[in-house]
DNA sequence: AATATTCCCGAGTCTTTTACTTGGTTTTCA
DNA sequence: TGAAAACCAAGTAAAAGACTCGGGAATATT
């Protein structure tokens, strides 16, 4: 159980999905504003995402994402692991033969914390996180950005930002 | 408090310590060969585990590197954080503006994680270690090891190996 | 049917971190 | 004096993380 700022990207995605939920599928671009990250780069989390599993998309105009399972039922260790490839982690995978195919001296440790870690991600789910009063203060606000954006009275600001920031580019 | 191969490193050298504790101080070039990493790392560890006060070296023939406190208050989080400069973990360093000044969605969530994985490293101290079983277990082997590269039973070996190695590269 | 919107996919690049290297200097013991 | 060790600075190599680019392919709307 790895902790990167890629699972942190994702697990905000689908939080981010799970709000929404209920009412038209969300897009990545829509994700990609409100969280302010490439659109590409989310395009590769969602090809793990969906691989896993965990969400569905559909193609075209008013398409976008959905959990494919009962928020509920989603849990963040399920999420992270799905976008974090456990990879090699160097030494101690895990199984055992750190050094030598003997244990090192801290195995026992590690393992012990790296299931800590996997215990408390896997005891909270997404349905937990969106009633959480905290998550709802923050959505309703971003919320309210997103509304202005569809309705265009914040598009000007956004189109000249985003020139701006290309000149710097 | 974030978790790599560096904080890994550093807690298994410190644990080496610990072990040897109250004989002469221990050698870089001791730790480099029973971790099976390069010596000049080791040295880089080694200068910010001094900065933080937790070992002390003594130059010259038979110096070394002994613990610079008692070893049941050093907690494993002590250490992980004296070689993991915390950097900038990219948004959501802490300081609850990881988002245009304000909190993301999932920003308690990490923070509630953070503060559990902190909790749980710094409950353990390096005495507590040297004194589970396993570690025992584990000392015992390499500290054969150690010995018999001492007496000369076993350099030969080593030295070839070294030579083999060094043609590969 | 044409078009725009969206997901899908693969192959790059850029940056940061990790791990390691090289080549020293100082201190201290024998 | 000389070897063994800690100290120090700079640079390199490899990997991972974050992102870009350039295309598809499906589908709803016109």
């Amino acid at each position: 159980m790895r902790l990167t700022t890629k699972g942190r990207y994702a697990v905000t995605a689908m939080l981010d999905l799970a709000l929404q939920e209920g009412k038209r599928p969300v897009t990545l671009q829509d994700i990609a504003v409100n969280q302010e990250i490439s659109l590409s780069y989310l395009e590769q989390l969602f090809a793990k995402l969906r691989k896993a599993g965990l969400v569905r998309g559909t193609r075209g105009p008013g398409g976008g994402y959905r959990l494919a399972k009962k928020m509920d039922s989603i849990s963040i260790a399920e999420v992270i692991s799905a976008v974090d490839e456990k990879a090699d982690m160097t030494r101690c995978g895990g199984n055992s033969d750190c050094q030598d195919g003997e244990k090192c001296l801290t195995h026992e440790l590690w393992m012990e914390l790296s299931e800590k870690i996997f215990e408390f991600l896997n005891a909270i789910t997404l349905g937990e996180l969106v009633r959480r009063p905290e998550v709802i203060a923050v959505a309703e606000r971003q919320e309210a950005v997103r509304e202005g954006l569809r309705t265009g009275r914040l598009k000007t600001v956004v189109v000249e930002a985003d020139a701006v920031i290309g000149t710097l580019k």
